[in-house]
DNA sequence: ACCTGAACACCGTTCAAGT
DNA sequence: ACCTGAACACCGTTCAAGT
């Protein structure tokens, strides 16, 4: 009966690599949260949101259709949980490119957190789109709201810094930092639909954020 | 039997509102690809494009589930023509900013332009969000490609022509222009988005694009 | 506490058949 | 040329039942 011995019985999970995990792993998955999120966000980069199916989650895991319903009440709940996941990195890795260009000139410090938002963009595109679907939806959970809000403090405070320092000019932080952040946020936006001209992300950035300090008035 | 009585029968399609169409429409309905599309548009604007359902347009339209396909091969095909009307409807009312500004400085032209773009952005988000996905699909129609390219005609011309004229500052379009429309992109997907604050969207873009001509430098 | 299996009401898509 | 009806293989969600 070769033909059966192919079928794997659904407590098998074709788990080739959870190795480690399989071995110390209680019998009722024991860690299916965790499981669901990270095939969820692979899943999610190869098409939006509708492209992502629950049952095929459980079924590459090996669980039941209806067990992710004990660690996420809906799929919507999985989106958000994935979200809020994807706000924590995306603090972490601005937080560490504005210290890393920290004592820096205005310019270069932008430029560093301003092309880590890009690249961050480019490599999680589905992702930041339901970041920012999700954040803005009516019932956004707290935990959601906050973490987008942490997520944006240190750009925000790159700008609010040089006000301060006198680097770039005064006034309202929100009047500065807001077409600031536009316009960084929109080029990512571009990059993500494919609407930059064919040329290194790093120049366009570095162009963006000079033109956006100088001025578009001719010298 | 009265309960019989309201059930009626689906050749009946409850279209109170279509009353002229129901009355020249020659049985097979006549213009179901219309149809179609603006109840598309309707209940795209409630929700992304994964709550719209090909089967309850048909529905409400009084056709059955498979009546569509023999104008959309499939639903994404719906999505694609949807967002062909967005982008043509969107060239339609840049290209009458633009002309309604013509002749005024470069920041009022700008400023007009752009308000129009925003505004269009948050009138019809998901439509927007459709536009660019559908954009950048990997098998995009060349139509739809065309399209797009057809409704950014206007701003990229409105930056080129203040170079010729030296109102701002030259060298290579791509350099100038791209950031100049990052920014106002950005605005809008940051509108859409709900993270601008409580204050009127005209202020808003009138201070990015203020910014934007003078730089972030001191004075 | 965590998971299963069957059930329900939906989908998109296909295709023979109708007018 | 345009539409219907049944069929197929999927969904998300619910809930009694298992361990």
């Amino acid at each position: 009966m070769l033909s059966t011995a192919t079928k794997l019985s659904p407590s098998t999970r074709g788990g080739t690599l959870l190795a480690v995990e399989a071995a110390t792993r209680p019998y009722h998955h024991g860690d299916l949260r965790r499981a669901l999120l990270e095939r969820a966000e692979r899943r999610l980069a190869d098409g939006g949101p509708g492209e992502l199916s629950l049952r095929e989650l459980a079924r590459e895991i090996g669980v039941s259709h209806a067990a992710p319903r004990r660690h996420f009440p809906d799929k919507q709940a999985l989106l958000d949980a994935l979200a809020e996941t994807g706000f924590a990195r995306l603090e972490a890795e601005l937080g560490a490119a504005a210290r890393s260009a920290d004592g820096k000139p205005f310019a270069a410090r932008m430029t560093a957190v301003a092309l880590t938002y890009v690249r961050f963009a480019t490599r999680h595109p589905a992702l930041l789109d339901l970041m920012f679907a999700a954040k803005h939806r009516p019932h956004a959970t707290d935990a959601l709201r906050e973490a987008a809000a942490c997520a944006f403090a240190a750009p925000l405070g790159l700008v609010s810094d040089a006000q301060e320092r006198g680097e770039i000019v005064g006034g309202d932080v929100d009047r500065v930092a807001l077409p600031t952040w536009a316009m960084i946020h929109g080029v990512a936006s571009m990059a993500t639909s494919g609407l930059l001209p064919d040329v290194p992300l790093e120049s366009v950035v570095r162009d963006a954020v000079e033109r956006l300090v100088l001025g578009l008035r001719p010298r």
